[in-house]
DNA sequence: TTGTATAATGAATATTTATTCATTAATATT
DNA sequence: AATATTAATGAATAAATATTCATTATACAA
């Protein structure tokens, strides 16, 4: 008798998600993946059904670990501002560290192999920080001549761009930087 | 004698950048790319070598259309504001008019086609927006305590995340929002 | 220990997709 | 109108990639 190795799921999307940074998804195939998590090809399939499974339990679980990170430690006690420093550091440095998750979804989410399913909780994952801007406008901190999800995009965009050129080199972060970013994020914002 | 109709390869572009925002670079075939522009398979190969070819000559050519629009009708003799906002509409009717080929420029960016050259290239795009903040600073209507390139990224996430939400029907732009939108991003730069 | 069930392997096979090429169609030239 | 030249076609072939499966290795139970 010999039981599974479940950790080997885990390795493998690691290795995946390694080389879809490198060459996208187009440029995945299951010889290269299994030559990247060291076992063999045949192994992927007691483990996946096909490449398609495989992905799509790849982008289930990467949905679901981010869903919890981005409002991790807020606390509803703490004045506005500082609750709002702490998701936006919280999803910044997400995008950082997990820049290769980051890189994943969004190309999934224009490949072949994603579901209907898949795109609505996607959407639905924006709701927690919209909620959070609703209540910096309820303490007349937020200006409310914008609506939630127009204030929302400008707070994410400029998120993303950071990080996407921290990670790419092209502008690094550092404590002071950061700060700086978030200041002119609130500024963005505030009344 | 016959000539060749060199609209196919136009015809060829359109047809790809339709099939990429549905399935990705990464579901690309030329049967689906033939069968969509409406040719033969083997007419693909009369006027590109091959799949990679075509695809890098897509790039290129967008790459160098994108660059002209973005500047276009801004006028130094005009006020700063004016100016910036001419080329802040440009760049976000960019981004939904030619939707498609915003996407699969990111795509291309992480694909296995992409050349090195072809990367120097895209980070040089920028320049001339750096170089229009700069003179914000210079005329004292811009914050010069954050740096260029932190402000453009501000501007620039906003931009991609107001055009994303608009053209997959999440948040729709309309003259009046625009107008507000832009507000939002003079408030996030300006003293 | 030994037997046995099942994980792991990777070469073999199936499937998909890129590319070629023999054939047909179109059009410029005579 | 006849001829010649090249575009266009799409089925045939080649190449790449996903998936299977006969074989081997491992670890648990008896």
């Amino acid at each position: 008798m010999r039981s599974k190795d479940y950790s080997k799921i885990d390795l493998v999307f690691r290795a995946g998600l390694k080389l879809i940074v490198k060459e996208g998804i187009a440029g995945l195939t299951m010889s290269k993946l299994a030559k990247q998590a060291g076992i063999a090809t045949g192994t992927l399939y007691i483990y996946f059904k096909s490449k398609e499974e495989l992905l799509n339990k790849l982008y289930d679980k990467l949905q679901a670990e981010s869903k919890q990170r981005f409002m991790k430690g807020y606390d509803p006690d703490e004045p506005f501002r500082t609750g709002l420093k702490r998701v936006w550091l919280n999803y910044l440095k997400h995008r950082i560290e997990r820049y290769e998750e980051s890189v994943f979804l969004e190309q999934y989410y224009r490949s072949p192999f994603i579901t209907a399913e898949q795109k609505q909780i996607a959407e639905s994952m924006k709701q927690p920080v919209k909620e959070l801007i609703q209540r910096g406008k309820d303490e007349k901190l937020v200006k409310k001549d914008f609506d939630n999800e127009m204030l929302f995009l400008a707070l994410l965009g400029f998120i993303r761009e950071l990080a996407d050129e921290h990670v790419t080199n092209v502008y690094i972060l550092n404590e002071e930087n950061t700060e700086k970013a978030f200041r002119l994020a609130w500024d963005t914002i505030k009344i």
